[in-house]
DNA sequence: GTCTATACACCGATAGAC
DNA sequence: GTCTATCGGTGTATAGAC
């Protein structure tokens, strides 16, 4: 339900007649199941999160931390540039007036306690700014693949690298 | 001309008719200066590099390599928090078909290009990747900025550290 | 309850008079 | 150049059939 219609050209490209006509039904008759455009933005945003917590849930990662940081880097770098809408409601705010409800906002603070916790059983401690840091780095890896390269690997590429600085900046260690 | 109206909204904010408004004419009456929205997106995107460009032209950056990079990075931070549709406009994609033009792009071209020849006076010669890597890196900070605590300074916090875990990869000399 | 039909205000864009 | 009038499309809302 209420699947990405607008994969191809962003979030702002997603009108109510569109979603209706993919499930086969009128726009109107989508206010039975939706408040509003911004209530199925809404659910979209929760279900996005989730699908990516479950994915995580179900991935074990190395023991070395380095290591670890790396693949779930890459897990995160790959789900949110496969779909242009998802990571534009995900990990920016297009619509001008949208802000998320607490019952979709939890599963992505879900998933970010699980990254935090799956490197914490291996030893290493994030402060909340360790956290923003990270956050912060792949985002803009993220986002500068989609703005200037969308289809390609030009940031892609950089991902590994990008970590392995952050990691040194841990000050973890540096074999594995 | 073209200011940014939506400033505070964001770019999907923006409406013709306001635009217009705020000249003192009506809304069709723009189609006698710009072809369509997008021309208009496309001389404020123009003219925002163009500024961003005329004001590192004039400042004059410190001969560490570090405190450089602190200094142009700062500046260019301050530049996209300060606006939210700008920075939407000159660096993400948030309008589904637009692109920009050759003329309006070249400002921005040369902004990096500043950037990049400043440093290389300093003895600091970057890679393609080296640039992309920094882009990258600024680029997120603002976004999640603007995403998580706009008008804040939870990740303006962090650009000095950012910077510094940069310049650590870049292997620059440690003390300025 | 779920749908259709219809209407409203607003959007970007165009045509044509002055 | 600027205007008025208007077009098709959008999000949104409501009334009413089944």
């Amino acid at each position: 339900m209420t699947q990405s219609c607008a994969r191809e050209q962003g979030l702002a490209a997603l009108t109510l007649r569109e979603v209706a006509g993919r499930v086969g039904i009128r726009a109107p008759s989508l206010y039975s199941h939706f408040e509003s455009k911004h209530a199925i933005y809404d659910a979209m945003l929760g279900e996005s999160w989730t699908e990516l917590l479950e994915f995580t849930q179900g991935v074990t990662v190395p023991d070395s931390p380095r290591a670890a940081l790396r693949l779930m880097a890459r897990n995160f770098f790959d789900f949110a540039t496969a779909d242009l809408a998802r990571h534009q409601l995900m990990n920016l705010r297009t619509i001008p007036g949208f802000t998320p409800s607490e019952a979709s906002y939890a599963p992505a603070v879900a998933a970010l306690n699980g990254f935090v916790q799956r490197l914490a059983a291996l030893g290493v401690d994030l402060s909340e700014a360790d956290i923003d840091l990270y956050t912060a780095l792949i985002a803009g890896l993220v986002d500068q693949q989609w703005a200037n390269d969308p289809g390609g690997s030009r940031w892609a590429r950089l991902l590994d690298r990008a970590i392995d600085m952050y990691a040194d900046d841990l000050e973890l260690p540096k074999e594995d």
